[in-house]
DNA sequence: AGCACGCCGACT
DNA sequence: GTCGGCGTGCTC
């Protein structure tokens, strides 16, 4: 007999062992989809990770069901990268796979309901209720119990409703598999077989005589297709300029021969390349031979590129993507957001044509199957441009692997588990692989710069804007100043910032007004008793948004009513404290009224196209002003743009966490890399009551150096990273004081274990999400000890004490940011 | 994560 | 007395 063993995508840290009938047993490899029955009723798509002939002990392994395919979804080492992941970020392999896996690549079973096929209903006692699911389904056929709930106007009563009859025998339960996966059919055209012979033609614009619209279209039709070949209807409508209708009374008359067809939703653009590969500068040429001398000479396969805004990093990215083509490798290019992949993915499509894969959460999973099965058969090389989860793709022989703007945070997931950060797991791949790696960024986040200069990684540097474009001059407006000034009275815009907006609007030009937070305002309080409205759930402040009129939790995205009068003291008194990007829009309008405003953040962007919308307009010079959040920052090019502002850089600087200056360093650089382009040298102003700061005063002298010195010591004395690695340990209860007496108790006994390392436990900025508290556990563990060890002993520690205290969850937060 | 089993409070 | 609430434990 052969068994398997098999992750399942569930929260489970454990294989599960198969067996494997014989008829299926030759289809079986590691990687292989194949369907298992798992608990009564559940049957799930698990992936094969061993076959073995050893039966098991201790229980009788049940019988797989199904081989989903005849060759593995999985290339090697992606299992073993799963397994490295689930290890490193101490996830269960299942979470792992979940991530990983399209969905569509996941099969499941779904529960379905069906009268008992052999009871006589007529001869059956039953309540009005039970009268009515019974009638449901026989008239319907099998349904799920909500589906069934809702027809036969049960309510929340359909589960207990239901479980009686089954019980009773009156239903029976079944499960179906449901394929999520649907083939894209298409539409196609072509000219019919009997074209070829002589004369056809002739006939056939007989047929459309006195019928202009017929005419155009044979006319269209003819001048596409040569005999044999096909074009899609939507093509062909839109180069004739006809309806559907036209097409269908042509494929009447057997003018047009019409059928569909199944299609791979992965659209390779069809253009060839248009554009010759980059000419490099002499710094670009010098940074491309430094990187690959790294790598080869000096046997470090990851290499930094650290170069300023501007510096022309992507030409040396696209040399060293066609060279690893050239050799026969595929690349892999992560971005740290989708948005940015537009500008980008035209750009590589230009020079590498078809070459050219995108990847990323805004696809339908259905377009995320077809990328992977492409994958799949496909071993040539090609460029794949991604998110995060990018790195999961089944690649065939990785050659390089391309960071761009490594320091990002969004590289890292938080939630759900795993919380991997795909920085540090394309690296890993990558040496799966014995690929190279070309970590890129202006400001390189201070553990990767500090390895460079440790010789753990290569470093090349570009230092210059591309064609000696000056860096942008930096102003700062002291607030506090200014609040004196003006007798105490906040400004949200300063007179300075003013001035200089209007100077630029007047010269022509663009202004970029950058505010870090969404929303009309982040808070509604109480006049009268300093009542804050809370989400029910969270133990956060609710930000009200003008455009619906609501108070909206940003941790759950529960939305209120805003109040008229305070729950509290009841007086109607509610008032609206502070600024998000749309309050900022509404008085950037004020004081500029002449001009014409775009904003763009999280909810102005939520549509498909609505960012690559904002975007256009504001580059076609439809309007003069763009408000927004981080978003604005992230490596656009705009190149009227002279005047960047930044309202708030104090709310950047306090954020309660050890890397908020990195952060707002980073972010500030970026924003600041937004102004002057071409030919005009920018300026930047800076609002901040703290202009003393030393985020502020490296950011002035555009000086990452020295801001990487400063922040370093801080590191250093504070025992943070690289000086140490981090990990958070969440615990969370529905009780606040359950898991509260759970933390204490997990923190004594690793104090007991690890002595100074640990810290805590906290409760969080946000106390509660979701109905749950929530606590904070942190170890800090001196750089070069084992975490293998750390981890093990946290794994220990959680089985031996979590049960002792039911219902509280932990999870793990290793290398956070 | 489901899902079934099992042990205590509000009703016929 | 029963129903059904949710806490508890298992899934090859």
């Amino acid at each position: 007999m052969t068994y398997i063993e098999v992750i399942v995508p569930l929260p489970l840290n454990a294989l599960f062992t198969y067996s494997v009938p014989e008829p299926l047993k030759e289809r079986i490899a590691v990687g292989s989809r194949v369907i298992v029955p798992f608990g009564l009723r559940k049957r799930y798509t698990a992936i094969v990770v061993s076959l073995t002939a050893a039966q098991p002990e201790g229980f009788t392994a049940k019988p797989i069901e199904a081989v989903l395919d005849d060759s593995p979804v999985l290339l090697h080492p992606q299992l073993k990268f799963w397994q490295w992941m689930a290890d490193y970020y101490m996830s269960a392999i299942g979470d792992v796979m979940r991530a990983a896996l399209p969905a569509g690549l996941k099969v499941e079973s779904e529960t379905f309901l069906e009268t008992a096929p052999e009871l006589d209903f007529e001869e059956t006692p039953l309540s009005a209720e039970e009268a009515m699911v019974v009638q449901v389904l026989m008239h319907n056929g099998r349904m799920m119990t909500s589906e069934l709930g809702r027809k036969a106007g049960l309510g929340k009563d359909a589960e207990r409703v239901v479980s009686r009859m089954i019980e009773r025998n009156l239903l029976i339960v079944s499960e179906k598999i449901v394929e999520r996966y649907r083939t894209l059919k298409e539409t196609m055209v072509a000219l019919p077989p009997e074209a070829a012979s002589p004369g056809w033609r002739a006939s056939a614009f007989a047929a459309v005589k006195g019928a202009p619209r017929q005419e155009n279209l044979l006319l269209a039709a003819m001048q596409l297709l040569n005999r044999g070949q096909e074009v899609s209807k939507a093509r062909l409508m839109d180069a004739s300029g006809c309806s559907a209708a036209i097409v269908k009374i042509l494929s009447d008359k057997g003018l047009l021969h019409v059928y569909k067809k199944e299609i791979n939703r992965f659209h390779a653009a069809q253009a060839d390349p248009t554009a010759p590969l980059p000419t490099l500068s002499a710094s670009q040429a010098a940074a491309l031979d430094s990187i690959e001398e790294q790598w080869h000479s000096r046997q470090l396969p990851t290499v930094l590129l650290r170069g300023v805004t501007s510096s022309g990093k992507t030409e040396v990215y696209i040399t060293l993507i066609d060279r690893a083509m050239k050799r026969g490798e595929q690349v892999l290019y992560l971005v740290p957001e989708i948005a940015l992949t537009t500008q980008l993915t035209e750009r590589l499509q230009r020079v590498f044509g078809s070459k050219v894969v995108v990847y990323h959460s805004k696809f339908t999973d259905n377009e995320r199957v077809d990328i992977w099965r492409r994958m799949l058969t496909d071993n040539t090389p090609y460029v794949v441009i991604g998110a995060r989860s990018s790195v999961f793709l089944p690649f065939h022989r990785l050659g390089l692997a391309i960071i761009d703007e490594e320091h990002e945070q969004s590289y890292k997931q938080f939630d759900p588990a795993p919380r991997y950060n795909a920085r540090d797991s394309a690296i890993m791949l990558a040496s799966l692989h014995g690929a190279k790696v070309l970590l890129g960024s202006a400001t390189p986040s201070v553990e990767t710069f500090s390895k460079a200069l440790d010789h753990k990684y290569g470093l090349a540097e570009l230092t210059e804007r591309y064609g000696g474009v000056s860096l942008p001059h930096i102003d700062v407006v002291d607030m506090t100043r200014e609040f004196k000034r003006q007798g105490g009275v906040h400004q949200l815009i300063a007179d300075d910032t003013q001035e200089a907006v209007s100077t630029a609007l007047s010269a022509g030009n663009q202004a970029i007004v950058f505010h870090n937070r969404r929303g009309f305002a982040p808070m509604a309080r109480c006049k009268q008793c300093a009542h804050v409205a809370k989400c029910a759930d969270c133990d956060v402040s609710l930000t009200y948004h003008r455009e619906e009129n609501r108070l909206v939790c940003h941790y759950c995205g529960a939305s209120y009513p805003l109040p008229t009068t305070c729950p509290v003291c009841h007086e109607p008194a509610i008032e609206i404290v502070g600024y998000g990007t749309e309050r900022v829009e509404e008085r950037v309008q004020q004081t500029f009224p002449a001009s014409r405003i775009l904003r763009m953040d999280l909810d102005s962007t939520r549509n498909k196209d609505g960012y690559q919308e904002i975007i256009n307009n504001f580059s076609a010079r439809k309007s003069d002003i763009l408000v927004g959040t981080q978003m604005v920052t992230k490596g656009l090019d705009f190149d009227a743009v002279s005047v960047v502002a930044v309202l708030s850089a104090d709310m950047l600087i306090h954020y309660p966490d050890f890397r908020s200056s990195e952060r707002a360093f980073n972010m500030l650089m970026q924003v600041a890399g937004r102004a002057g382009r071409r030919d005009t040298a920018g300026k930047v102003i800076v609002q901040t009551s703290e202009p003393k700061h030393p985020v502020i005063t490296f950011l002035t002298s555009h000086d990452y150096r020295g801001f990487f010195e400063h922040e370093l010591a801080e590191r250093r004395r504070h025992l943070y990273p690289p000086f140490t690695r981090l990990i958070y340990i969440y615990l969370k209860h529905q009780n606040e004081e359950t898991v509260a007496i759970a933390a204490e108790k997990f923190t004594h006994k690793l104090i007991e274990l690890l002595g100074n390392r640990v810290f805590g436990p906290e409760k969080p900025a946000v106390g509660r999400v979701q109905q749950l508290h929530i606590r904070k556990i942190m170890l800090k563990i001196e750089t070069g000890a084992s975490m293998q060890k750390v981890k093990n002993l946290l794994r220990t520690l959680q089985a031996n004490l979590l049960p002792s205290f039911k219902g509280v969850t932990i999870h793990y937060d290793v290398d956070p940011m």
